[in-house]
DNA sequence: AGGCAATTGTGAATTAATTAACAAATTGTT
DNA sequence: AACAATTTGTTAATTAATTCACAATTGCCT
């Protein structure tokens, strides 16, 4: 099997933005796209695009640009799993409800299909549109289901524990609300979206200091 | 006056995360620390510790490392905001609403005065803390208040148009939760929160390609 | 006090990311 | 059917970010 060449991680994430902007075109029945038109929407050069294009392989014509179904079929093969990942949400409190509310039926491939609590108000009960278990059933249910990705929406002091415990089930890619630098195993992977710190930045930059 | 170097974007969100264990560092009284313990904390090299540090006056010594209070003292100085830097949110639904909670008292430096939106549900009322207007009084109460920072956790179709009041309006940062790209003028710093693409970078990246 | 071990501060070297540049390709035009 | 105008695909050049490496300090131990 060909194997393919690993993709950075901001490759991947503007891949990921290239879509969203695919999407729009596609709705309005654009058929085509030119690297500058899709560099001006995501605010990067065309010739980042162009390079990024090259990680897969799409064929653009010139003076017509690239028919956008095609790419997006290809970005679809390259970030999406090939079945529907099925993801847990830990922690149901304000932020998690946000995001389960949320995804509902946000992406085809992606569907959180549980979210665990310690709370009785809301254990064994369907928030946002997801049924809510209780953290003592996590192990069994992670493992049974073989679910590889899990969104931590706990309070800072719980997340690390939590962690561990997702790793311990097999869990293959974290998705980190707390503000907690969490430490998981190399070969796990974890993303970490950090409200505070991203305030923090807008504050600080917007000051000018650039 | 003297003019302090620009910092690049990555290293003042590495920085606010230097804060964050600091501040875990000084709650359990520990009084000093090497770099090395801080860049195993936050997961990078030693080396980029040192190299950020060089944005700011902090002298370390060796065989004690930095003391903890003085670097929590830089890092304000250089990252926060000389006075208390007020804050609207546009959009009070699920997300808006846990980030109102969050940020009641969570820097004593930032703080979220006011949100907007138009669901007659909400607006006159207080909010997970916070008062809650119609938008028209948007311009007025940012005029006003001179307002120099906007959080928009408002439906995707509505962000643009929300953009642009804001930005005409005379706010100079924007922490953006929708998925859209915002088009704003150079001198607005815009930060995006892109949680759908840090999900499906997840699930990318967890696939074992790296 | 003097030597040993550890750690800082910073240029130099390396690696990664972005942009520039341009030949090749394609379309529409005269 | 040759030409002009674009736009792609890719290599080379540039710029940015990170790591290396090591002299200079400092604390600690004997
Ligand atoms: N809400 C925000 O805007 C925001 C912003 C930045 C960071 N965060 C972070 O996101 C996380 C969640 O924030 P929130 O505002 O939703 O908090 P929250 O208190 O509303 O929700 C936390 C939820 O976790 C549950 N929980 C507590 N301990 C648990 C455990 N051991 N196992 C399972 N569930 C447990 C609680 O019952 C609660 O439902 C926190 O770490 C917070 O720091 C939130
Ligand atoms: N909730 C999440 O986890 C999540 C994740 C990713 C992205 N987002 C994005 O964040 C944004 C908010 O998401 P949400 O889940 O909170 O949506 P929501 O529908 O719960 O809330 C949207 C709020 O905006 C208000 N609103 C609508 N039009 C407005 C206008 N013109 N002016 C002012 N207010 C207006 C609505 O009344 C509502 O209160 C959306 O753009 C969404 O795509 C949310």
């Amino acid at each position: 099997m060909m194997v393919r060449k690993k993709i950075p991680e901001k490759s991947v994430e503007r891949i990921c933005r290239y879509r969203e902007i695919l999407l729009e075109y596609q709705s309005i029945g654009k058929e085509f796209i030119f690297s500058h038109e899709l560099a001006s929407e995501v605010r990067v050069s065309p010739a980042q695009v162009r390079r990024d294009l090259m990680y897969f392989h799409l064929k653009g014509v010139p003076q017509q640009g690239y028919r956008v179904s095609e790419f997006l079929y290809e970005i679809d093969d390259l970030i999406d799993p090939k079945e529907v990942q099925d993801v847990i949400l830990i922690g149901v409190g304000n932020l998690g409800k946000a995001i389960l509310s949320y995804f509902t039926h946000k992406r085809p491939k992606l569907s959180i299909v549980a979210a665990f609590d310690v709370d009785a108000n809301k254990v064994d009960r369907v928030i946002s549109g997801c049924e809510c278990f209780h953290m003592r059933d996590l192990q069994k249910f992670t493992r049974e289901r073989e679910i590889k990705i899990a969104i931590i929406t706990v309070p800072a002091q719980e997340a690390q524990a939590i962690a561990n415990t997702l790793v311990e089930s097999g869990i293959r890619g974290i998705l980190n609300f707390s503000p907690v630098l969490l430490k998981v195993p190399a070969d796990v992977y974890l993303e970490c979206i950090d409200i505070t710190t991203s305030l923090e930045k807008t504050v600080y930059f917007s000051r000018g200091r650039r």
